[in-house]
DNA sequence: CTCAGTGCAAATACTTTGCAGTTCC
DNA sequence: GGAACTGCAAAGTATTTGCACTGAG
């Protein structure tokens, strides 16, 4: 929950300072996405916040999303499917990756220290320090038929 | 240029085997993309292809691409600019990734076994095999005045 | 009150598909 | 000659924008 709070307060801080207005809509939308571990499409994010505010409509959910990316409360991401899909910012350092399961499309998200450590040794090689990265594997389930998400999903 | 032939050859098997035609169009395409280094969109092969083969369609250049991914000649890359992106196929096992330079723009192009171990290990403690894999550190030149891809960049 | 915000529908941008005519094998 | 291929234009998706109305400050 700190980690809801933070993102919060940054996002009020950003529309306080852009004179931006906070309205029942954005609300529904905010706690839509930060309620939500999970990465959430624009569809996702719309059916939630629509429990909230019925007749919320797309426009404003995209709308509103590109605030939270330029607040940096949100953060983009594509995962090769067409959607685009959203997820909390991070607090400084701690970066994680993802792990896309074909069989059942859920997205995993890890950290290794290993690899981390890795890239920095191979950058350094290169003459380079590390800005960013990004890591992304994709895979297939080992045993499908016991996979918990498989079962969860409802596709 | 090894590598052109080796997709070449592999293009060709796929084809035959599947029945397929080649066409001057198709030849176009696959020269367009082939013959680059660098990661090309739909509008960049299509007008490369088009010096070869005036009047060629958009359509034709996404069926192409999408029948070189398919014979695993190109693979498709999103930098998240909204456009989809090829470059050739990697031979087999041999991965690689990427490591951009935010001072000069330079790719280093790199490749690591115990990443890849790491990468196996973290997947199968999700329970998954790894089917694909994509990781790009983009870094800053520690000693940029040295720099020779800055010298020589033209940017 | 006023200007930012909203919902709708129209407009974009990228990609796919249907179809009639063309071309490779 | 016939199935595969091509180009065009129409159809799909995902996302953005114009506009009249609404609502937060």
């Amino acid at each position: 929950m700190g980690d809801a709070q933070m993102l919060a307060d940054r996002l009020s801080r950003y529309m306080r300072s852009k004179g931006l207005k906070s309205t029942r809509q954005r609300d529904a939308i905010f706690e839509a996405f930060s309620s939500s571990r999970v990465h959430l499409s624009l569809d996702d994010i719309l059916a939630l916040a629509q429990e909230r505010q019925p007749g919320l409509g797309y426009a404003t959910v995209y709308r509103t999303m590109k605030l939270l990316v330029e607040a940096g409360v949100a953060e983009e991401r594509q995962f090769g499917d067409g959607q685009t899909r959203y997820e909390a910012a991070e607090a400084g350092e701690d970066h994680h990756d993802h792990l896309i399961c074909r069989t059942c499309g859920h997205i995993f998200e890890f950290e290794d220290d290993e690899i981390e450590a890795r890239q920095a040794l191979i950058a350094k090689q290169f003459g380079l320090r590390i800005v960013a990265h990004r890591l992304d594997l994709w895979g297939e389930c080992l045993n499908a038929s016991t996979c918990v998400y498989r079962a969860a999903s409802q596709g």
